[in-house]
DNA sequence: CGGGGTTAGACAAAGTCTAGACAAAGCCTA
DNA sequence: TAGGCTTTGTCTAGACTTTGTCTAACCCCG
């Protein structure tokens, strides 16, 4: 973990250091350790944070509400801020996640889905959403109701156009999400996306959500990239990591054929339910749940 | 959840300040909350109804009378959706849309395609949704834009790469002004998808947007959606009309199917770039743009 | 001593507020 | 068709708020 004078941290975000103590001052949006003389020391988290209100301050929001919209998610910043000390190839050493509150019934995303009733599911989503953190709700609650809308879906208990209804507005969520993390010019690049052939976006966005909320230039491509598209791709950006989404079975060629394309250009990662059992031909696995992948990642690129 | 000054919704709704603070005092179309200084903070569902407001007075409704639509608590009463053929009389005395003044350049979104810079392409997405309302932008820019994106990929200048990558943001953009449209409950319902085999979602997710802003209670199903499950969700919601997109002349059989398997159960309508080839077994075409076909309906379920 | 950091206060530009006024456009009535 | 009333977007004037930047005076480190 590094830490960064106010200069420094100028240069990082491109705020001049009068404005940086300016924020902190009127809005107390971060909180900078101090050395014995005062001299403040930020650290990732508030790099992180100040490079966030930066961004929306130069989207046009004003001070004060950019201020408070980052402020919101203050916790769960300064805990991704920490990644773990050393190359570890797991996330160890990073926070386990509080378990959820007050987060809806587990078949309630069922329920909504059969009813196509737009008002129960957002309902749903939203007291979800609010239960706890973006990473505790994707692992606590998303994932496993996502998993039983399949289970719903191959017992005949829900009909395509359910599924489709809710995993379009679950898409929504994380778009919102992914497009609020915004962007993180000058941080490690990695390229995101489905082999060719693999639609199911939904994990490997909350995937690529969470890292982009770890601080990460995330360029996310989507599902169906072709093989010659994920070489070109890598080829153009020289990216500091690749991870290929395995979401089924189904996808465990198509993924290998990507990662053997990608062979030797740069850290290619696997990741999703099915990522282990591809033949991994000079690729790593991201084991675990998708915030476990996503640190383990992180902990891996900040170490090298 | 997050709060707007009256510059950011001006930005937003394509409506000056001083409108703005004029329909507020003389409708109480809106209330915002205030600040300890009376600075006005308007939040999601205020920029909902004055974006639903505007799109209504830019399509000829006296403000008075857009005000109280957008007002009424109580719900529109459902328009009786006949069934049968008919030719939709297009959408009435409804004035072309403003041009957009500041938009991007209308290569912008190529370059950033090109790209794959999420800055650049962040940018011109700004950029080109605060020139003007949504409908405005949708029709005078995305639309032309995205067309553009085909072009260039046909073409060879552009890889399915950089083609997902904007798609996904478009997609993401496009799917925050659907959520901030918000719900309508008791309005006529609307069912709005895409036949199966058929992918290409951004057009008819910008539809069901402007449905929405509208008023209209859209039931957005997505993309790829069977035949079989087109039929059963018409059954269980029993909707006022079913939109079935048709983006290329690829989805036209699959869309003739869909229609012929809904033929008598409600007011079927086609619409899309490659609507009008399909042979229309009992439904409507809606022809035109993206928001002209919105009005279309609008009009229709309107009964006016 | 020089370069940088710190605080506190001050300042100007930009943003927003209210209240009222005004002109173009629409509508009604004669 | 003309006159008069209403509607509605825009503008003005003066006061207040927000916000990036600057200054003055002091502190810290090599």
């Amino acid at each position: 973990m590094s830490r960064y004078t106010v200069k420094q941290v100028a240069a990082l975000t491109g705020v001049s250091p009068a404005t940086l103590r300016a924020w902190e001052r009127r809005y107390t949006v971060v909180e900078p350790e101090r050395t014995a003389s005062k001299y403040r020391l930020y650290d990732d988290a508030d790099v992180a944070r100040l490079s966030r209100m930066a961004e929306l301050v130069a989207g046009g929001t004003p001070a004060s509400l950019a201020a408070e919209e980052v402020t919101r998610d203050a916790p769960l910043l300064a805990a991704a801020g920490a990644p773990g000390s050393a190359a570890v190839p797991s996330a160890q050493g990073a926070p386990p996640l509080a378990p959820l509150a007050d987060r809806p019934a587990d078949d309630q995303l069922v329920t909504a889905a059969q009813s196509l009733d737009p008002v129960l599911l957002d309902r749903t989503l939203d007291q979800a959403f609010a239960a706890g953190s973006f990473e505790q709700v994707v692992d606590g609650w998303l994932m496993p109701a996502l998993t039983q809308i399949g289970v719903a879906w191959t017992e005949g208990r829900l009909d395509v156009a359910g599924e489709h209804f809710v995993s379009g507005a679950v898409h929504r969520r994380l778009a919102h999400s992914f497009e609020a993390a915004g962007g993180r010019a000058g941080a490690p690049v990695v390229v995101v996306g489905l082999p060719p052939g693999s639609f199911h976006q939904l994990a490997v966005l909350a995937f690529a959500t969470v890292l982009r909320r770890q601080g990460m230039d995330v360029r996310y491509l989507g599902p169906d990239v072709p093989t010659d598209s994920w070489v070109r791709t890598v080829t153009q950006l020289r990216p500091d990591a690749v991870v290929v989404g395995v979401p089924t079975t189904l996808d465990v060629d198509s993924a290998t054929e990507v990662a053997a394309a990608l062979r030797g250009t740069t850290s290619v990662m696997l990741g999703g339910a099915a990522a282990s059992a591809v033949d991994t031909v000079g690729a790593s696995i991201l084991a675990g749940s998708v915030v476990d992948s996503a640190r383990t990642l992180s902990a891996t690129l900040h170490g090298s």
